[in-house]
DNA sequence: CTGAAAGCGCTTACAG
DNA sequence: CTGAAAGCGCTTACAG
């Protein structure tokens, strides 16, 4: 295998110079001897080994991705998506990406640990533990989606309360007066939380009620569908907490035999891509998953190159995406 | 921090004993010893370098997961599962996962020996430079859904062109006569080629045409559409060679006014999650993508395990799942 | 501009 | 059952 070493004996120079080469270190070593191990370089394939590179400098060029452990975890388009483009962004970087499914917080530290990562990267509710992440891992963090009260916690998140309020403003300017929430929204997913009180803040506002009845934290089944929607108040319109539950709630509707949106409206939250080829077409809160995949990767990397920098609360913002699932109703 | 030395010095005895611990190495070391240096692992948090470990011994324990650059390698959710079942099932194994973007041959290379991988499973199309790769190096490889006509070369895939036929075969049951391919069936993509090749040669048996009008690289205009589907001989059923194109099929047929499957007929292949929360639900030709995975993670670590292990190749099945979006045409 | 020495944290291989 | 020595392939820090 080649080495710094067979390379230097072959150019008959100092292993030194030649990791100086490699690393392009400016104007130490003479030009002749920089085109000739270069070119030994090129002959042999040689590769540094990052190993040997993290075990004796500072940094391995490592970066974790960390998701809750879980069947399958990647399912979930929203976190494909995210790991998707924030490891293409790690590697463009020159850094190489990690991608972790862990269980619980002293498996975060052991993974960490073990390669002595430079950075990680957390998808996902780790808010319990963050504390402990972060006194045992002294790197810099990023969560993602976070609602840690923690301070001196750098997040990417979204303005999930706003998009609550978007989603209600919406079905009230559309005429709906009865309308149920999906999504459970208990202290163990404050995102969800966050959409929820977003949503019913404008309503109580506008004098429309929010019935504990109308608060579903899963998909209604067939039957709750028609006591829902029959009735003296049927619920004409359903947020759900995600484009998936939204999609997954339009299949058990018609299963219901309701017509969307002629009988029953829908909206979700994510703007995922199904969520413009489903039928009919979602309207729903667009979030910016590569912008917020692009932003927690950069500022992760602003703390690797300079760790003085002070954490960072980056709040993303959402927008109405309108298509077909939301009919008007006449006044 | 906590190394070996550190502990060996607290506990009075050499590096080799703590090693010899961490590593359960059976019987060579006393019982009260043992004790005392796990306890002191315990409090401490010791965590192994891995890079230290991967630089001293003939293993890494590292496997990478390659697939094509793309903007969003994680977009397709046939790769997301795979890379996220295979990711899970590499961990379960007590090894770390890397994922690669890579651009072409050379920077697979690269990656595979920057961080010594023991072993490499590849997504996607790399047949072309799946004989350089394997020239280059010489560790356990594992391809999917390869179509490379080299011997010695380990691949888990599927019986394409028997997907293919069972489309065509309940398409013709369900009385359609003029039927149409959605896909890309070039060189390039020698699955979609065989997808396309069983479905062709099932009609030819029967007797039904397949025009290479009908032959369509793309998700069809809604002009062509029109042309397609009117005239004397309307085509009455599509088949795509993946449920995401059907999918955006579907979104095209409907913009021009067609219903499904009342006007027209469309069938998938895969059976992803949402191809059954898709309205209408889709037929489809059905893989087990944890099967493949899992397969193709197992076969790797035999590989590792016993590097004189044969390369083979494996073919899983496939089968029809039937749903709403093909209708039965009356005689 | 270049190099010899030491060391990163482990494991291998051998000695006792 | 335990340990001292050497070495994996680099970089850091220093000397010239």
């Amino acid at each position: 295998m080649t080495t710094l070493k067979t390379i230097a004996e072959e150019a008959g120079v100092s292993v030194m110079t030649v990791s100086r080469v490699v690393n392009d270190i400016p104007s130490r070593v003479s030009d002749a001897k920089r085109r000739q191990i270069k070119d030994i370089i090129e002959r042999t394939g040689y590769v540094p080994n990052s190993s040997a590179r993290s075990l004796s400098s500072r940094f391995s060029k490592l970066i974790a991705i960390i998701l809750p452990y879980s069947y399958n975890a990647l399912d979930y388009p929203h976190n494909a998506q995210m790991v998707g483009y924030i490891s293409r962004f790690i590697q463009d970087m020159d850094y190489t990406p990690l991608v972790y499914q862990v269980k619980d917080y002293y498996e975060v530290t052991k993974r960490l640990r073990s390669w002595k990562v430079d950075g990680a990267i957390f998808l996902g509710m780790f808010d319990s533990d963050m504390k402990n992440i972060k006194e045992d891992n002294r790197i810099p963090l990023v969560f993602t989606d976070s609602y840690s009260t923690m301070r001196q916690v750098t997040n990417v998140g979204l303005d999930d309360y706003k998009g609550g309020e978007l989603a209600a403003e919406y079905l009230l300017n559309m005429g709906h007066r009865n309308v149920a929430f999906v999504g459970e929204a208990s202290h163990e997913s404050p995102v969800v939380r966050a959409r929820l009180q977003g949503f019913a803040s404008v309503l109580r506002d506008a004098g429309v009620k929010l019935p504990v009845d109308n608060l579903l934290p899963d998909i209604p089944s067939q039957s709750e569908i028609r006591t829902l929607c029959g009735g003296d108040e049927p619920v004409t319109a359903f947020f759900a907490h995600a484009d998936i539950t939204a999609i997954q709630l339009m299949k058990e509707l018609r299963a219901a035999d309701l017509d969307i949106p002629k009988d029953c409206s829908v909206m979700g939250f994510d703007n995922l891509q199904i969520s413009e080829l489903c039928y009919p077409a979602l309207t729903t809160i667009g979030q910016n998953i590569e912008k917020k995949a692009s932003i927690a990767t950069n500022t992760l990397f602003q703390h690797i190159t300079n760790p003085e920098n002070p954490a960072q609360n980056v709040v993303l913002d959402v927008h109405l995406v309108e298509r077909e699932s939301v009919r008007r109703i006449p006044v």
